[in-house]
DNA sequence: ATCTACCCTTAGATTTTCTAGGGCAAAATT
DNA sequence: AATTTTGCCCTAGAAAATCTAAGGGTAGAT
């Protein structure tokens, strides 16, 4: 006789939120890095899930998984949920004393490109708190609470966005190194340095700039921008520059670009700004700092 | 120089969930009672909450804690996102294989009055399963994860809600007991038994039925009113019946009212069901049932 | 065939979250 | 005026959730 059991007690919230990741993404892996944590950690959350809704959510494959119809109907009413959510804890965080503006961009972004313009901006926001995050990936502006990010990506046309500058790549090195250069050929006896993520600068600036030469990569790569760029100061080489990176330091005269030929790459150093009213106002100005509309 | 500090972490969504019933009831004793945790859990939530954001969310009063005109303004934002997450998540259960009516009612009701009729229901449903919970305060439908709330109590005429009877309330015995009464009178030589929650009914029925007449209560209290009819049963004394939790006892020959008097009590036994499309095929047939349209 | 690169799971550890028990202050009651 | 009641806060320890790290399996590449 069912009589009185525990109350039934709701679904763990957290779960919900790792399977709205997890749909919209398509995978446990993208939710994990999201919500920055393992993907065990969402494993087990859509498991519970599966588990107190009995029924399954995800078909797991060998690479990867694959949302069951009945999974793929919840993607919607689970978005607009956790958009709400959001919605609200924008409102919540407006009531802070001291507003914080949260940046996020790409780390050689950061580095290069939106540190030397800090101080204006932080000096124009007297009152205002400022914060810079690192990372790899744009975050979800209306899931997650950035105000603004900045990277140089493909542009998405989403609403919010601005176009700062088409991103053009060209070979930089240091002086002493360019001494050596003449034309395009001599970069074979030089050494070619990498960015990890970026490892084919080199091939589609030479498809575009110099057709027909050829060399086998086995230059250094770096997993930061940065540091490729520092070791090309020192010498090290010779890296593809991309114009809103190293513009800093061809004003300086710490590099210099040997070749004159400059190469789209078709992507473009966007700045994206979340669509809320409150806070907008800083938001707004600190755009229009960084060269937006 | 702030760069790159870990991702800034949205609130404990747990703690949300903690602050709107907080705001939502009025206090955190009442959110405590709905989310089946001790009013210190609440309180730690809030105050995470409001460390979180860097804003005082309710003040605190020793009567009480009383909303912030800020907290106020969060309201209905975060009760909008939480009804979304609801509808969520009824949507999630609704893909159960197995379907589950949840039902909540008034401990006595579920008792005396529910339970002679479960057993109807449960062959009707079958393929269902059938939950029900006793529970001292109504749910809220929108926001638990109840189907259908059975309760003695006046009506707030809300959508979905059902007058079955009204609440009227007499006097009943055991036959023994009976055979000594004559007339209202005669009451004040017999124990009166009360139930701890309605412990009025007698002033109430009395006020109605036998004005004038007065009496010390110093009968027996008991926290469970099948408890106290009990004892009426076994010739304890005299208790003051509600009309559908002791028609049974009446219908068999346990008990007896002794004296014509009806009063009504402005309540009503109301059944609830909540608005909600999926699964409502076997609620309504439930609630055709019970009686309800 | 073997290797590499993914992606998901499971077991154990960690962190969060909860409960219990003790206080305090104002309001209601005696 | 004293007492009881109500409702929240605090802290330490316990319970439960959540996470990480290591394991294992499959597809496509070498």
């Amino acid at each position: 006789m069912p009589v009185s059991p525990p109350r039934p007690k709701g679904p763990p919230l957290n779960a919900l939120r790792a399977f709205e990741a997890a749909i919209r993404l398509g995978g446990f892996a993208q939710a994990a890095e999201e919500l920055c944590v393992t993907p065990g950690a969402i494993s087990q959350h859509i498991k519970a899930l599966e588990d107190w809704a009995e029924v399954p959510l995800f078909e797991r494959r060998s690479q990867g998984v694959v949302p069951t119809e009945f999974g793929l109907s919840l993607a919607e009413p689970f978005a607009t949920a956790f958009d709400s959510i959001g919605q609200a804890v924008r409102h919540l965080r407006s009531g802070a004393q001291q507003q914080t503006i949260h940046i996020a961009a790409l780390p050689s972004v950061a580095q290069l490109w939106l540190s030397p313009r800090l101080p204006m901006i932080r000096t124009a926001l007297a009152g205002h708190r400022l914060s810079v995050t690192a990372l790899e990936t744009p975050p979800n502006l209306q899931r997650e609470l950035f105000d603004i990010s900045i990277f140089l990506d493909t542009p998405t046309g989403q609403p919010g966005e601005t176009i700062l500058a088409e991103d053009v790549i060209f070979p930089v090195c240091s002086p002493e190194v360019a001494a050596r250069l003449t034309s395009p050929k001599d970069l074979l006896n030089e050494t070619w340095l990498y960015d990890a993520v970026w490892a084919d600068d080199w091939d589609h600036w030479l498809a575009q700039a110099a057709p027909g030469l050829k060399k086998k990569p086995n230059g250094p790569h770096f997993s930061l921008y940065t540091i490729a760029l520092e070791e090309t100061k020192h010498s090290a080489g010779i890296l593809i520059g991309h114009a809103a990176l190293v513009d800093t330091a061809l004003k300086s005269g710490d590099l210099v670009a040997p070749f004159g030929e400059r190469v789209a790459t078709g992507k473009a150093l966007t700045v994206t700004v979340s669509l809320h009213q409150k806070a907008s106002k800083a938001v707004r100005q600190v755009l229009a700092m960084l060269g937006g509309n």
